[in-house]
DNA sequence: TCCCTTTTTTGAACTCGTTCAAAAAAGTCC
DNA sequence: GGACTTTTTTGAACGAGTTCAAAAAAGGGA
């Protein structure tokens, strides 16, 4: 429940093998048996190695989460690239993505439970919302960057400036809806993505107008420095209870 | 990481006495030693029981945070009355209501992590969106109707009856920000609260404008439904995957 | 090739949450 | 008070995540 050990860097390459199978045979049987019965013991027997030798490649369940996150990302990147060359209204473009990001996780339903899970402990490495370095987070981000930017709506500066983090907290939401979603086929998530992006478009619109500016202004400040607190850039390691004297 | 199994009901006066000093001695230790430290055993321990004792009052050590909740919720809406019986405006009411749930969960910022992080289990009875007859969170909201509800203020019927579901998700967020907040006296924190009230203040009387009718419909239709998703009504005992045929 | 360092791998432990059968204590009814 | 039932309490076990010292294997000069 702690574990912020660092996975070892390999050093050989018998290592980057043994890392590597370790990894696969994980995700492997997360995809088939569910969290609960991916044990350690049974990833490293599955394996045909050690227990500890897998705690060497990776020094916590966690870490192996980890990777799971980057290849649903990577696989949700993927998937959306056509469409966000199809597409140009910012509209059409949101609607792809958050689809394609449903499809994407839809085989791990089972344990994302348990994944959204280790994923609220603010000390995990694999919060979201600490560690603005964290690659995955950044890369999820950077995919709303990229539908903002290259999509023709008239949005004023401050606003496209901040609309890829709102929309990548968006993304969360939903993402937190769909965990809690039993209808058959996630029909409800679906529906809600649907009804939310239309909205989503109408609210941008309306944000847009000059007469909103102050109110704007006063909205975005505050989504700006909320962003920057919870990402304390670079270097904060996130000791127990130390980091008390960083006043930015 | 599961355990469904209820807290058995007390039989006799020695039951109810033994299952008091269970639960104080591991709220004297959450609170002393932190979420980590705190072990059934060292509950049982200190209480001078055995750990089978302890799990026959107390199903898991989640029943056990869940009394955590019921008593900082309590703890909340004690320190809530005397404000709310002196501000009129909702803002002000609002104001104090955040600043005082802050203070209320201040002791335990050490461990609140580990409590939302278990709290984030769809399957998990702490969850706050599962389970609509949660009492902590039927209570929680209540709080947020009272604040409302006897304050003067212009406000569409139709916004005026979500607001409290919204308030509450609203606070969810605070304490989402608080458990990630490690400046000094959560100063962050609290200032947040102070802009975002602002904030909020301005987005209802927005909000209200005749003018905004249409998509206010819209939103709130949308707000509505997704409350009655995320938390389906009493019966609903979250079976793993077959709850499928409500499409109330 | 031999020696030394580094990396990989093992196996045995430890902790903690949880379960369960059975012993002990309390309660109940005659 | 005795016999039976129910509740409380115990103690030992299991499974899972995690740690660690030490063995085995690989690398790297000379």
């Amino acid at each position: 429940m702690k574990s912020s050990k660092k996975s070892t860097t390999t050093k050989t390459a018998k290592g980057e093998q043994t890392k590597a199978l370790i990894l696969n045979t994980a995700l492997e049987m997360l995809h088939e048996r569910g969290y609960e019965h991916t044990t350690m013991r049974a990833i490293a027997e599955k394996a045909g190695l050690s227990l500890g030798n897998a705690y060497h490649y990776f020094g916590s369940k966690d870490h192996l989460i980890q990777a799971f996150y980057d290849r649903t990302h990577e696989d949700h990147l993927r998937a959306s690239l056509p469409a966000l060359q199809k597409e140009s209204s910012l509209k059409a473009r949101l609607l792809s993505v958050m689809r394609l990001k449903i499809d994407t996780l839809e085989p791990y339903h089972e344990f994302a439970g348990v994944l959204f899970q280790t994923a609220a402990d603010p000390y995990s490495p694999l919060n979201p919302f600490a560690h603005a370095a964290a690659p995955v987070r950044r890369n999820s981000i950077k995919l709303f960057e990229d539908l903002v930017a290259e999509s023709k709506a008239r949005i004023p500066h401050d606003l496209r400036a901040e609309l890829p983090y709102l929309l990548w907290l968006y993304h969360m939401g939903i993402i937190l809806f769909w965990i809690h979603d039993s209808s058959r086929k996630r029909a409800r998530t679906y529906r809600l993505i649907d009804q939310t992006v239309d909205l989503l478009d109408k609210l941008i619109s309306l944000a847009s107008n000059p007469l909103m500016r102050p109110v704007r202004k006063k909205a975005l400040r505050l989504v700006a420095e909320l962003r920057d607190d919870l990402t304390p850039d670079s270097s904060a390691k996130v000791s127990d209870e130390e980091a008390e004297s960083e006043d930015q």
